[in-house]
RNA sequence: UCCCCGAUAGCUCAAUUGGUAGAGCGAGCGGCUGUUAACCGCUAGGUCGUAGGUUCGAGCCCUACUCGGGGAGCCA
């Protein structure tokens, strides 16, 4: 049996082979049908003419339900009408297990619903898109830091220290010790950079916080590089050159998955280097200028111009039912587009009403306080591609930051902000080097300094300018696919306030 | 923690001003030799989230609760 992936049939063309998979959809059409077959490599069309094949099989293949499993032989063979432009002409087909009322259907399901059969849900063609994704970003992260002379650090889930605030971690009762889940890697990083100079880890994180959003996840994946003589300047050129590393690389390989899930191909095709380098009173002084009051009123105005758009769409469809006299399919297309305009409006209605909150939050924006939400996606809708944001207020950021020995008041610390509003994937920092200043920042947070010993160590026994970032895995994703929520860029989400499967 | 919206068939949604609960998909049966989330015909499928209240009458109005969605704060 000469068994193939579907993405090798288009190199088969002419041969006898035999797919293993899925049932996908069904079409059956009188004395022919179409089964659309998946292989977890991708989608193939497979004809079966009632003159070719056993009667019985056809009969068993006509009442055949969605995701039942089978093994399917037949002639490859061009055919412009087959999405692909290759199908299979099947001869022969066994079928490994029948499914019937698969709860899935090719058809809009609400999100509830879609996370309570995850398990099921995966098999679907947009988490398959993004999950061939995500898979892509991994490697492209692992193999820019493999290529440029990292040593990979496994750093431990189980944490005696907390790296970010303390009210964030989740405890474990770790044979009576309260331990908690690590919120990063970097403290134990800093220890291993130390000893490899270049070293980065990647695994899952742990953010307790309350923040049910579409950007938060309480189990995430975050990769963090973390390097022995560099300095901030240094720190911006290798972000840099990793996320454009990575963005070319899923460019390269995942094209037709991009094209699938609607992402904005021509927009990630912009992202050349060098991005663009903002200090944070740079962009306090944008937040509050005139240019930013101009430019909130004009995304109004479009929002609104957008919204008048849709709604006049939807009365003339309304118009046209009420009419009556259409054909059904018409009218399940209308019924159809008029979901989407609804949905498409009511995201619209948010944005016009966030966008005067928005306006003012940046337009009253006082130096010293972090940046919102809002404010980075402003700054992020201004520019086309990725922006560095650096030199934060040191009152706002963690205490592990080192200060900047010209202006004592900021840190040495850089987040990057996707484009076109998307906002946050990475934040980093140049790390306090000096023994007597860091203990200084220990002491201020109100932290015990005994629990700290082993860290303060690394600024006694030849202490060098380190620093490093963290990305956000999910977070990377989403803003490449183009998906609105980040619970899509897993394959089994961690919120909040709600865990499925 | 706060604010807004929602809950009707397995799924996605309708139901005029409070007056007999509907459609598509899915399921079952039948038809169709080129379908593209196929199409056409027929059949089955409901304690309208839960508990109270107003009313001659409640899917629709009021109160509480439960669950879900979106947003704010905080962050990768």
């Amino acid at each position: 049996m000469n068994t193939k992936p579907i993405t090798e049939l288009a190199s088969n063309i002419g041969q006898e082979v035999t797919l293993n998979g899925w049932l996908y959809n069904n079409r059956p059409s009188g004395k022919v049908q179409f089964l659309m077959l998946r292989d977890g490599s991708g989608l193939c069309q497979c004809v079966i003419e009632q003159t070719k094949v056993d009667d019985m099989l056809f009969e068993q293949l006509k009442h055949l339900g969605q995701e039942s499993s089978l093994s399917v032989t037949g002639l490859v063979r061009e055919e412009p009408r087959s999405p692909g432009g290759v199908e299979l002409v099947v001869s022969d087909a066994h079928i490994h297990c029948e499914a019937t009322d698969y709860p899935i259907t090719p058809k809009e399901h609400g999100i509830d619903f879609l996370l309570k059969n995850r398990h099921l849900h995966l098999r679907s063609l947009r988490p398959w898109c993004i999950g061939r994704i995500r898979h892509t970003v991994i490697d492209a992260i692992r193999r820019f830091f493999n290529d440029n002379g990292f040593t990979l650090v496994d750093t431990p889930i189980f944490t005696t220290i907390a790296g970010e605030g303390e009210q964030t971690l989740f405890e474990v009762d770790y044979f009576g010790q309260p331990l908690h889940l690590a919120q990063t890697g970097q403290l134990y990083l800093e220890s291993a950079a130390m000893s490899f100079g270049k070293v980065y880890c990647f695994g899952p994180t742990f953010r307790a916080e309350k923040s049910k959003t579409r950007r938060h996840l309480t189990e995430f994946w975050m990769v963090e590089p973390e390097v022995a003589y560099i300095d901030l300047p240094g720190l911006l050129n290798l972000a840099e050159d990793f996320v454009f590393s990575i963005v070319q690389r899923v460019l390269k390989d995942n094209r037709s998955e991009l094209e699938t899930l609607g992402a904005d191909i021509a927009s990630l095709e912009q992202i050349q280097k060098p991005f663009v380098r903002l200090t944070y009173t740079e962009v306090a002084d944008i937040l509050t200028s005139e240019r930013t009051k101009t430019f909130m009123a004009e995304q109004l105005a479009q929002f609104q111009a957008e919204k008048q758009v849709l709604e006049t769409e939807l009365a003339e469809i309304e118009a046209a039912e009420a009419k009556g006299g259409l054909k059904k399919w018409k009218q399940e297309k209308n019924a159809r587009r008029m979901l989407e305009i609804r949905s498409e409006l009511v995201e619209l209605e948010v944005k016009i009403e966030n966008n005067p909150k928005h306006a003012r939050l940046a337009a009253d924006f006082q130096w010293g306080k972090d940046l919102g939400g809002s404010d980075e996606t402003i700054i992020s809708l201004m520019h086309d591609r990725p922006v560095f944001v650096t030199h934060y207020p040191k009152a706002a950021k963690a205490f592990y930051m080192k200060s900047d020995r010209t202006n004592d008041t900021v840190v040495e610390n850089f987040d990057l902000l996707a484009p076109a509003g998307f906002g946050e994937i990475i934040g980093g920092s140049v790390r306090e080097d000096d023994y007597e200043h860091l203990l200084a920042r220990i002491r201020k947070e109100g932290y015990n300094p005994d629990s700290y010993q082993w860290y303060l160590d690394l600024r006694k026994y030849g202490s060098v300018p380190h620093g490093g970032f963290g990305l956000g895995v999910e977070r990377t994703v989403a803003w490449i696919t183009g998906e609105k929520h980040i619970r899509q860029c897993i394959a089994y989400p961690r919120m909040m306030d709600k865990v499925y499967l």
